[in-house]
DNA sequence: CAATCAGGTCACAAGGTCAC
DNA sequence: GTGACCTTGTGACCTGATTG
């Protein structure tokens, strides 16, 4: 119960302090915000639109394709012809055919091999994008303020929170100020893990800088205060300092496969390397979260294509 | 029994954090301090609303949400239906039902299996969110305010609480404060099985060093006083020196699944993914110690679990 | 050259096996 | 059913290729 609890809280933290952020930057800069509603307006399209699609048939799904979504909505897609835009339901079996085996015919949509695995999820992504623009459009012709934003960033919050973690808020905080707060509550509840972990406010203009933990688990990182740049806002699907961003956030922060929440290199590496199939033992809709995430492979796999995990994003990170 | 009664002790030490942290911010900002306080409120309403829907039909659910007891708990749940604000009272009949077993229409709430847990809890959570976001935008179109931001963030955390957790808090605790309770817990239950085993408690400044029991069974390993820094904190579930921690203390102390107390790792294992409910023929309450470990098997699935053990703590704790 | 990241390596732990 | 042993997967660390 505690650790749930806890959990619960943290993530409240960590989402209030994504809020705090928006709000934070909205009001210090106009431009700027704009990327993070862009980020965030596509976090939220995609958000959305599953939403809707969900709402349409099955708001679980919604829930699901918030997350790490693309790989359960796919599951669902099979079931429910309603399915719009998402072309992963081949998965229905809950069975990932990372790469397809030529069998499995029905999956053959979602991905053909460890190669073309990583093209379709980024013709998903497209997909969603594009959904994400209109939707943005939209909303955007609707009205342009910073409460969209809020929303955009709620939404998107709601829809997959993990993703949004980043470094810093998730990992990071060694930043006194901003650990301040959060670290109290954090390192009470927390203390000894790495006793630096903390979330950082936006409020705290000290933007934290990444050093990776000693200890860490794979590619986990945690953030400590050197850098005093505020934060830039999102790069590379985190909210990280532009430091960090510039300087090969990816390195410091082993943004590896373009993500640095739960996704080890080493368990995505061997997937796409050796084309390993997973199977959910469960439903597909494993809730992956850094503390289970070996539970099952399938649905952990399946996060991290969600999260943009891709053997082709080395060096793109700065194209974004 | 000395699990809950720990993990009560945590999480209402988490809970007195995170109001003062509130509190804190409170002072500083004005602005602040809504998102805590709702969220904060959110945590609390979860427990509260766990409390209070566990009561009218089954506390057990609620309380798994929360973390392992969850199982403990929704054996309970099916028995009695008086439970107050305690949970964990369901033990009576010193049945673990630690994983819900199909047949428990009771608590399917709980745990539909252990790999549900995950998925299920996200389902309400997704209930949760359309109620939200239905409030979300009500509230935006009345204004878009701040207040707003930290309804949506209050919405979005109602709305799947497990999907951010995080696991600081609970293995974290390095807190003297919390740790001074939870210690003497522990302690008290653990004590004497191997002679050397010990709890440091946050007091004693003395911290015990790891070393594996040549004699011991299985995974079992004891913690002798060997170093003289100073208790870092709990790590990996016990209380252990910092050296411990960092240099591999899962490996020094065979501390798998979380635990080097008197508990291998087969018959934990094999509890977890059996999903086997124990039955204690006495009253729950056995004294377990080394020697006689396998006269009840509840009472040793108890006490590990008091202990900390959990299926997902390997490697876990750093990342954090 | 510096910065970055894909990939290799291997200690370590999760989990299976089977004599007892 | 237990737990010693073994296999398999994980991830921290390292190396080298690639880019600018
Ligand atoms: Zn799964
Ligand atoms: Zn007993």
């Amino acid at each position: 119960m505690d650790v749930y609890q806890i959990e619960l809280e943290a993530q409240s933290q960590i989402r209030s302090q994504l809020l705090i952020d928006t709000a934070v930057k909205n009001l210090g800069q106009t431009t700027r915000p704009q990327q993070q509603a862009e980020q965030q307006q596509q976090l939220d399209d995609c958000n959305i639109a599953d939403l809707e699609a969900d709402v349409a048939q099955q708001q679980l799904e919604d829930s699901e394709s918030e997350e790490d979504d693309n790989e359960d909505e796919d599951i669902d897609a099979e079931e429910d012809e309603a399915l719009p835009e998402v072309s992963f339901d081949a998965n229905s079996d809950f069975n990932l055919h990372f790469f397809d085996t030529p069998e499995d015919s029905s999956t053959q949509g979602a991905y053909s091999e460890a190669g073309s695995l990583d093209s379709e999820p980024e013709e998903q992504q497209f997909d969603l994008e594009q959904q994400q623009l209109n939707s943005t459009a939209a909303a955007a012709a609707a009205t342009v303020g910073i409460a969209q934003e809020l929303q955009h960033c709620l939404s998107a919050i709601e829809a997959d929170p993990l993703q949004l973690l980043q470094c810093d808020s998730y990992y990071g905080a060694n930043n006194t100020a901003t650990t301040a707060i959060v670290a109290s509550a954090t390192a009470a509840a927390a203390a000894g893990a790495t006793g630096s972990v903390a979330v950082a406010t936006a409020a705290t203009a000290a933007h934290l800088s990444c050093t990776p933990l000693s200890n860490g688990g794979g590619a986990l990182y945690a953030i400590s205060s050197v850098h005093q740049f505020g934060p830039s806002g999102y790069h590379y699907g985190v909210t990280s300092c532009e430091g960090c961003k510039v300087s090969s956030a990816c390195n410091y922060l082993s943004l590896q496969f373009n993500s640095n929440i739960y996704f080890s290199q080493g368990f995505f590496r061997r997937s796409i390397q050796k084309q390993i199939e997973y199977r959910c033992l469960r439903d597909g809709k494993c809730l992956v979260i850094r503390l289970n995430r070996n539970r099952c492979q399938y649905c952990r796999f399946k996060k991290c294509l969600s999260a943009g995990m891709s053997r082709d994003c080395k060096y793109l990170q700065h194209l974004i």
